[in-house]
DNA sequence: GGCGTTTTAGAGGGGCCTCTCTCTTTAATT
DNA sequence: AATTAAAGAGAGAGGCCCCTCTAAAACGCC
């Protein structure tokens, strides 16, 4: 019925992680993409209605393909709040180092990719990943049994920021990260979390 | 003997980090800087030879200012290598909260500076810095007693990158900080480096 | 085989940015 | 007053990039 597509979409995505990786998300321009791909720029339009879409979706595919382990390793604790954090403050280490150039995006922010230009639906495939994150925040913080209030912060710090700020000098030079890394993510998480049930 | 300038240095780098802080550093671009003073782009050009010297000026001046006050504070301990610590990472965020948008600079890299096409002085003054800085870690690592190894990156986690990663968002976003964000950075430094003496 | 659909293919306009160049202005020195 | 050096001022070339537009190619289906 149709002209079977000869460049797979991933594989521009591909190309986009590894420019931002290497050169930051400015580098990642409609150009540098085709000439990655070895497509014409045409075909990179023809599945990207503009450079705000094209980085919206490589920030968006990065997002999500994290998320997705780090909701399994939070889900994993077998009921104990406090392994369940380990686990996932652990995951956000261990898959930078099994992702590494996906992961030096997530070192920038969504901001960095243009995500004042949006399409709407982009927009709100981040607005709801933001929530899912919130809430699991949320409920690991009651299960932990603190307060809602300014405990929040401190449990999203010990279960994502400080695991990426381990790992960020090392992703940042596309080094190899230490074969420690993990053990200090989880137990810095859990130091962070066990100062006190109640902490401020 | 010659004009007086019209405009000092220090506005052109004010106006850049501005626009560095507000849209990232792609946004500093030589028109731009122009355009924000109100001067032609020739007189940037007499004061910076090309963009990445502006750049690398930017970065520099914003990390050395940093600096200034944090070795300040990792000296202020009375001979106390934890109350030294403490100064340090709270000295981060308390920096942070009467520097905003310079503090949003620090959460770039030099490498989103232009880093790779600095001057060779430029290039110098960076490297002093970082030696400055390393030299501070390992004399601190050393006074807390713990062997220089992987210890180094705990102690640099603690009263570097962790408080950075504490006021991450609300800089990104030009929130205020949080009233209870040094209290969080400086006991998290405790934390980390409280562990244990030789902590691996 | 002709047809319709999807995709490839790439030329080209318009815009922004970097950088160079020339000319003018300004003020201290002679 | 003439000279000289520094700086202002801005036009313009060249390049890259975003995006549009047209034409051709490749496949399945009738």
């Amino acid at each position: 019925m149709a002209r079977p597509p000869r460049y797979d979409v991933s594989r521009f995505l591909d190309a986009a992680v590894e420019l931002a990786a290497a050169a930051g998300p400015s580098a990642v321009t409609m150009a540098a993409v085709a000439k990655a791909v070895g497509a014409p720029s045409g075909s990179v339009y023809h599945r990207f209605p503009g450079r705000p879409a094209l980085l919206a979706e490589v920030w968006l595919r990065t997002v999500e393909g994290f998320q997705e382990g780090w909701f399994a390793a939070l889900g994993s604790g077998g009921g104990d709040p406090r392994a369940a954090a380990r686990a996932a403050a652990v995951h956000v280490v261990a898959w930078s180092r099994t992702h590494p150039r996906e992961a030096a995006l997530l070192l920038y922010g969504a901001a960095d990719f243009a995500e004042a230009d949006w399409p709407a639906a982009s927009a709100g495939r981040a607005a709801a990943g933001h929530r899912r994150v919130g809430e699991a925040v949320a409920g690991l913080c009651a299960a932990l049994g603190a307060e809602a209030g300014p405990a929040a912060d401190r449990v999203a710090l010990a279960v994502i920021d400080m695991p990426l700020t381990i790992v960020r000098r090392q992703l940042r030079r596309g080094q190899e990260l230490p074969a420690h890394a993990e053990e200090l993510a989880g137990e810095s998480a859990l130091l962070l979390l066990g100062a006190g049930p109640g902490n401020r």
